[in-house]
DNA sequence: GTCTATATAATGATAGAC
DNA sequence: GTCTATCATTATATAGAC
């Protein structure tokens, strides 16, 4: 099935949101050329305009649909921390991270509502749906900016308190933490 | 005392630092152009180069010296985490923000550094020698994570599962995570 | 489908008049 | 101390050749 406008190239398509999702991950959005992600994805400039007609457009094609959480959700929710906690220190340093570029591109005011919108479809309602007892939505709020500020101050900032420390205690410290919203019932401390 | 170069205003170096955090908070150091903090200085362009070099180094001296939290120590650690999440609470959703500052600064990796250092030490070493028990360090790191998530899902993004909840839940979740991160000795779950 | 070429605007930085 | 003027560069975006 043709475009109406162009012809379309799949695999030239799948490139640019590939290169995309790599240089805004590790430079966010304002500090990323469209050049740079053509010539990282070994294309002409010109061809990201017509495949997706503006930066933002690639930005919303590349980002949102990466947000997903099956693999967080998969198992119970009794072990919710250790696996979060797991599944987060096996990611490499290199390459295309949703988590990093979420936190990085978050910075644009042009960003932020399409982040919202799919952080709050994507992550924070089924995630509520998983959490027992009260303010469930609230507790998977806390839940998603525990693990993003852990991302930030790890990976993005990489303070020496967190990344001076032996890998078990970061994760014994960011499960115990994750867990314990998972646990709580939301009542008044 | 007049500075070796040139002479010195006081009063035009500190609009511009005061109108660059109100910037660097709100657009992030990628998003901000020089003319933009010139312009809500009231001040012209060519004094940023002449007061400061360079954009990074009006960066270096407008944020880091702004990462106080002596507001935050002051009282028991027993009270930590309802002082942090009142704090955290009262702020204006204008004006110049320290937190969101550095969560939309981090995204460069120019500035990433600075605030690395800023952060071990102003933040983090302190924070730390106030704990009692084991991995201190590594604590002190997820109670910075912890508030700047936060920030970030709530300011940032605002991410409905936040916004959308009663002031006295947020702060109740808040309050208690960061609690728990302060009374658990580091152990193992 | 992909390219060259270009329009238009904004960037950080600096030289030098006043 | 502050300004005008301008530099070289880069930005996003488009028109149109092939």
């Amino acid at each position: 099935m043709q475009n109406a406008v162009t012809a379309i190239s799949e695999r030239t398509a799948e490139a640019i949101l590939v290169a995309a999702r790599k240089r805004f991950s590790s430079h966010g959005y304002d500090g990323t050329g469209l050049r740079a992600i053509a010539d990282l994805a070994g294309v002409n400039v010109a061809l990201i305009g017509r495949y997706f007609g503006s930066k933002q457009g690639l930005f919303l094609a590349a980002l949102p649909p990466t947000l997903d959480i099956s693999r967080l959700m998969g198992g119970p929710m009794s072990e919710f921390g250790a696996r979060a906690a797991n599944l987060m220190d096996m990611r490499s340093p290199r390459g295309f991270d949703p988590m990093l570029a979420l936190i990085r591109a978050a910075a644009s005011p042009v960003c932020a509502p399409a982040l919202k919108a799919a952080l709050d479809r994507q992550v924070i309602a089924p995630l509520a749906m998983r959490l027992d007892g009260r303010d469930t939505h609230v507790r998977a709020g806390m839940i998603l900016a525990t693990m993003a500020g852990y991302d930030l101050m790890m990976r993005v900032i990489g303070i020496e308190g967190l990344r001076g420390a032996a890998g078990a205690q970061r994760r014994n410290s960011l499960a115990a933490a994750l867990q314990h919203v998972v646990d709580s019932d939301g009542g008044p401390g």
